[in-house]
DNA sequence: CTGAAAGCGCTAACAG
DNA sequence: CTGTTAGCGCTTTCAG
């Protein structure tokens, strides 16, 4: 049996109040009987149990983390940094990956609260409002990041995904494009529809109207923006350039264009977004708009750690800036 | 605060024995108290608390998982499919990047084993023996993932690594390459060694000599792949073509031959390994061994669980073959 | 400074 | 069938 604190009381000679005390480095304890009780500590190698501790009210020191999916580079990278700060914070993180599915959602959502986590950090493609909601009732310690939820209370860190659409766009504009798609995922979220808006935004400062037509919905999936893209080169007027949701999707519509004969920059520029690592290992490497993903993940750890230390702390959204990293699938048009 | 059994029980107008026997369907409820208890429990939403009945002895259907990085696409893919299956089967999975560094690795199983985990995967990267040792001592249900330690008694789900490295090699040999490069990774793990051991033989069974220069060990990072490489074509007899550790160093190799001029696979051929989305999308198409890592995930959780749920299960060790995906990176040499 | 004792929420005999 | 009760390992008053 693994040793418990009743082991190392007795062997120390002292109570487990002692114990518990040395452990928790509570209450005053003479140098001498601190000494010998770690040293016991150390003997038979004891551990203190977290279960029986959280059973007394203190922290289990475990977060959960729900995202679509792990293996998509981009929730990778954020469960990372988060894993990363939380490790140095001292706690574990539960992955868990929703396919962004309601139902999904609500049982790991269930699953955590009855293991007692700390709290839980909501990534991305979070579809079940309601649940979170119940959560924030609840008082467990919530966080968002790169996605928002505009009414409700909590903590959350994003970037702003207007400005990162604009980014994208003005900078094809600027190269002297003027028949610009946008392949979107599913439209269905805030943060989709604010890039939208930033497209439309450059577009119309530049005076070049809107063609409904050069607005893609697919279902996030690389063969999906594939062909979406070589739809498009065979219809009338294609266009020169090509702004995607996600890294992903860019090198989909990449793959599209070069099976349909053209040639990347030359005959069709691309804009991707995130900046993973799938952008730094394309060829030729693509132009992207990129998500500072360290910063937030280590950003909405530490806001949901310290809530998770006092509830009382003022909830913030914080706003990230994203960036243009111009790398080599954009240049001016050809034609 | 959030109800407990003695909530549910007093409203329900029974014990808490009672309760517990309907919530863990053990003894014999009358139908009817056992329906005036769920409905109870509905009504206040009860939640029984993991922690609660962990202490009392019971499993916390939370299992550990430790591999170097999430960020790596290989072990996003190998997490997503055990954390799928463990989510099937009841179990919670906790993440850890160990970065395949020992220290790190021994906390992360102290901690696990203070959280009272009720067992944990080691993913390939496992550095320090001794501590999984003193799992198994422990009797801490422990199961390995693409990496295997002989001298020990545990489950593990591998891959043949040797047959991996033959069948790249043979490949390569029997579209008439001599001069084939091997990029390793560091080179001290049984992994890589099994795979440059298929690489000699091969070598050997072709009559072609093995050579020293040919042998690169870098430090699993993209760039040193890319320098490594391009180090490589200014060498006098440049090789024809290289395989790599895995996928992300074949990509490297592929941009370092293509910043000092070759062309792919006309001047030089490349196989990957593991076959992960980056394989995938590579423009051409990578040429890789595939691992099965969907397969491997699912198999090993459910031997971790089977251990988990009968300690007197027979360990094992299953040995899956890889299997050679010939796409577009590879082609006879055209020297 | 140190220890006795109550209690956290639940399970598992054991009685009835 | 149902309830009483003794823990599980630890924290925390409260006395001494």
């Amino acid at each position: 049996m693994k040793p418990t604190i009743y082991d190392v009381a007795e062997k120390a000679g002292v109570s487990i109040a002692t114990v518990s005390k040395v452990i928790n480095n509570t209450g005053k304890i003479s140098d001498k009987t601190k000494r010998k009780v770690l040293k016991v500590m150390e003997e038979i190698k004891y551990q203190p149990s977290v279960v029986a501790s959280a059973l007394t009210g203190k922290k289990t020191n475990t977060i959960g983390f729900l995202i679509p999916d792990i293996a998509n580079p981009f929730h990778a990278e954020m469960a990372r940094s988060v894993e990363d700060r939380g490790h140095e914070l001292g706690f574990s993180v539960v992955m868990c990956n929703t396919d962004s599915n309601p139902e999904k959602e609500a049982q790991y959502l269930e699953w955590l609260q009855r293991k007692s986590v700390d709290g839980i950090i909501l990534g991305s493609g979070t579809q079940n409002d309601a649940s979170l909601k119940e959560l924030i009732e609840q008082k467990i310690p919530a966080a968002l990041i790169a996605t928002d939820i505009p009414s409700l209370s909590v903590n959350a860190v994003l970037i702003d995904d207007f400005l990162g659409g604009y980014q994208a766009i003005t900078h094809l504009i600027s190269l002297g494009h003027k028949n610009i798609a946008f392949i979107a995922g599913s439209l269905n979220n805030v943060m989709e529809r604010e890039r939208l808006r930033g497209y439309k935004q450059a577009l119309e400062e530049a005076g070049i109207e809107f063609n409904r037509h050069n607005l893609l919905v697919n279902n996030f999936s690389f063969d999906d923006a594939k062909r979406s893209m070589k739809m498009l080169t065979e219809s009338g007027e294609r266009p020169t350039a090509v702004f995607a949701f996600n890294d992903l999707l860019a090198i989909g519509a990449i793959h599209g264009a070069k099976e349909a004969g053209l040639k990347i920059p030359d005959d069709l520029s691309v804009v991707g977004f995130d900046n993973t690592i799938l952008a730094a290992i394309n060829d030729p490497p693509l132009t992207t708009i990129a998500q500072p993903i360290q910063d937030m993940g280590r950003k909405v750890t530490d806001l949901l750690i310290e809530q998770i230390k006092d509830d009382h702390t003022v909830k913030q959204r914080v706003v990230l800036l994203p960036e243009l990293i111009v790398r080599q699938t954009t240049s001016p048009p050809k034609i």
